[in-house]
DNA sequence: TTATTATGACCGACCGGTCGGTCAAAAACA
DNA sequence: TGTTTTTGACCGACCGGTCGGTCATAATAA
């Protein structure tokens, strides 16, 4: 019944992974699909066996490109290094993984303006909130361990995900502003002076003393 | 000899400032030369009359709103307010105008993208850098203010750039996810958080002692 | 043959940009 | 003052080209 036997999931994924790479090149309104095409090596038309339209298919090359980041940051899960070494690693790798190919950038951008446009569509894919989700998981995971382990104030813990949320976003928003001008200052330095700020935020003073800041939300 | 005598600098900016609305509205590359043209109450070969492209125009009205950021922002660097209070007043206020327009986002995200697939486009309006700078100025001006009044910690002086940077980048990149999905939290909350913690870490301690985290850079 | 997958020629809609021409105001003249 | 001339602002029909998407056909396997 079924002639050429094809793992539609596998070949869906390949499409995906093509498709995010020409858009990381050109963007994603200014990508034809032809040129997809052309990348992942298939006919035009063989796209729309796998894909209803451009615009799932920017959803799926975006799926893809998160699996592809949960892949790479997970391992920081349980590994056994310390706290603040895993905190450091992992956004020691964040800025690598920006440095060495600045324009994946584009994809986030391509999707934001799209959910923008029609809210309805995050819902597509579980919400624009899926593609930070990984992250910030990692990141309160560890920051869980610190405070387990007597690095971090306690009150870390009621607030770590306002703080993965806001860590996250800074990397995000830090990010964009670099690939707008690369030549403006130091990506790695800049993304260092936060996180070390923070780290001083969150621990434990020296002298046992309360570090200030994370004390608890305050509204104004 | 001439008919009518026309401000060419002003129509400039009014068209300039009805594409701001339009591309906030649809997006850059979304939005057609003829919806502008007719958001502006004229005919569209005469856009071609002030730009010489629609990378033209967007460039002419990220600098109008540029300049209407500006125009809002600067009353806060010479009031008599102490600094808390002019950094939360300002953040509060940008807060306020994110929410009550949070698609004009669509414009920065526009311009963003054209610089980052031709980056000499971003010397074309002065670098990139210019979007975010009287914002920068403003806060290292408050931050500066802050350390003369003995609110802040003197080392905040000497790291005062990195900090309105982050601030900033930060400020955006919290901005982007909740447009990107404004059911999944707080934005004023969130970035009220953000502030706070910072301010913790800027101030001198109660006690006296040094705050930690803003001693100087380190590099890894 | 039959069912499934692949394809690229094709389509209609649309877009950025152009261009010849219209029009009204100002200048020049009477 | 009235009339003619000049000139730049303004316009929208039009053009070359592109794009997302379709579909009739070919290829392939059962």
């Amino acid at each position: 019944m079924t002639p050429k036997i094809i793992n539609r999931e596998e070949k869906s994924r390949e499409i995906a992974l093509a498709a995010l790479t020409v858009f990381a090149e050109h963007g994603f309104e200014s990508t034809s699909m032809s040129q997809v095409a052309e990348a992942a090596g298939i006919g035009k038309g063989t796209i729309y066996e796998y894909f209803h339209s451009k615009t799932d298919l920017i959803i799926a090359a975006t799926a893809a490109w998160v699996q592809n980041i949960e892949e790479g940051i997970t391992p920081l899960l349980d590994s056994d290094m310390d706290p603040l070494t895993r905190l450091r690693t992992l956004f020691a790798a964040s800025t690598k993984a920006f440095l060495d190919d600045p324009k994946v950038i584009l994809v986030f951008l391509g999707i934001s303006q799209l959910v923008i446009k029609d809210p309805a569509l995050g819902q597509r894919f579980g919400g624009a909130e899926v593609i930070s989700a990984p992250i910030r998981k990692v990141i309160c995971s560890i920051l869980a361990d610190g405070v387990a382990a007597g690095l971090f104030h306690v009150h870390v813990l009621e607030n770590s995900e306002s703080i993965a949320r806001n860590l996250v976003a800074f990397v995000d928003g830090i990010g964009l502003h670099y690939v707008t001008n690369p030549h403006a200052f130091d990506l790695a330095e800049q993304i260092n002076f936060y996180l070390e700020q923070l780290i001083a935020t969150l621990s434990v003073a020296p002298n046992g003393d309360r570090s200030p800041g994370v004390r608890g939300k305050r509204n104004r």
